[in-house]
DNA sequence: GAGCTCGGACCTTCAATGCA
DNA sequence: GCATTGAAGGTCCGAGCTCG
């Protein structure tokens, strides 16, 4: 297999791992500052078979469109896809939802109770005889809590909020105004039936939103469009089937690392309401088994 | 081949809990 | 009061699929 230019998560291998960004190669946040005197700019490259992936950093805030999407946005509006797109006019945050209160949990574990004294093992880490850790190259932050206390400070961490990110030379500027996209037209099309108009603030073009969408968590779509929808959803649902017509699941994907707790977690919480994919802008509605939205309904903010 | 779909891995936030 | 825990709620990766 050819190799890639990205890591599983999209970055490049050793992303991070060079002082300087090479021509094509830009960040998708701000700049880093500086590194402070006596930190080295960045870790060197671990030797391949040490390669682990970096931390995948979030936006705060996706936009609408991405969100629905399910694809990476950034912090600016519009956004870097949906300048992309052509659809910069209905890029804008979402609401997020307040976080439930009054939830009663069971006892803590007190993980951190026997606090792991100095020289020894951490994560299967070893400091060397100085008391020392190694040297970074030996160690990556995949796996290591974020703020370990024996972080070695010989390599200044991945800045906060920093992750080089990969753009062919050619698309390491915004594009100035696409065309149409096919993105646009199918979602135009997708909509055109049963789409409500938010009410815009002024100065923003309005964007039509698919209404059981905008219904809220899960949509409880009904009426003859709720069951039109549905259909079409059934019909879109992807994972392969089997000689007796089950559904199974398409995902394939290597187990990544360190995730069994949230999805054993998640497996529990589940509630058990039937998956209902309803049309949405470019996104879906559908759930993931959490209980929670993971595709969830896009509201704009007002 | 570019774009879309969507399951689920991964990440962040913050209320609940426990200890000093 | 503060540190820790762990689940809620979010982002977005990436395989499989569709469409021009
Ligand atoms: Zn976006
Ligand atoms: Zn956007």
């Amino acid at each position: 297999m050819a190799a890639t230019p990205n890591a599983p998560n999209g970055l490049p291998p050793g992303a991070y791992m060079m002082p300087f960004p090479p021509p094509g190669l830009v960040y998708a946040y701000p700049p880093p500052p500086p590194p402070p005197a006596g930190y080295a700019p960045f870790p060197p490259p671990p030797a391949p078979s040490a390669v682990t992936r970096p931390k995948r950093k979030q936006v705060k805030m996706a936009c609408t469109n991405c969100a629905a999407a399910c694809k990476r946005c950034d912090e600016a509006r519009p956004c870097e896809r949906c300048l992309k797109y052509g659809i910069a006019d209905s890029c804008m945050d979402g609401v997020r939802k307040e976080r439930k209160k009054g939830i009663k949990r069971g006892p803590y574990k007190r993980k951190n109770k026997l606090a792991q004294p100095d020289n020894q093992p951490y994560n299967g880490y070893t400091p060397n005889g100085d008391g020392q850790w190694p040297p970074s190259g030996d160690q990556t932050n995949g796996g290591v809590p974020n703020g370990h206390p024996a972080m070695p400070p010989q390599f200044m961490p991945p800045p906060e909020g920093y992750y080089p990110y990969y753009y062919p030379p050619h698309l390491a500027t915004r594009p100035a105004a696409p065309r149409p996209t096919l993105e646009r037209r199918r979602l135009a099309k997708r909509t055109a039936a049963a789409a409500i108009v938010l009410p815009a603030p002024s100065g923003i073009p309005s964007y039509p939103y698919a209404a059981e969408n905008a219904e809220g968590k899960n949509g409880a779509p009904s009426g003859t469009n709720a069951e039109a929808a549905a259909e079409q959803s059934k019909k879109k649902k992807r994972g392969r089937v089997t000689e007796d017509g089950a559904a199974v699941s398409k995902t394939k994907k290597a187990k990544r690392p360190a995730a069994s707790v949230d999805a054993a977690a998640k497996e529990s919480s589940d509630d058990g309401s039937p998956v209902v994919s309803a049309a949405t802008i470019n996104g879906n509605g559908t759930g993931n088994g959490t209980g929670a939205d993971p595709h969830p309904p896009v509201v704009a903010a007002v």
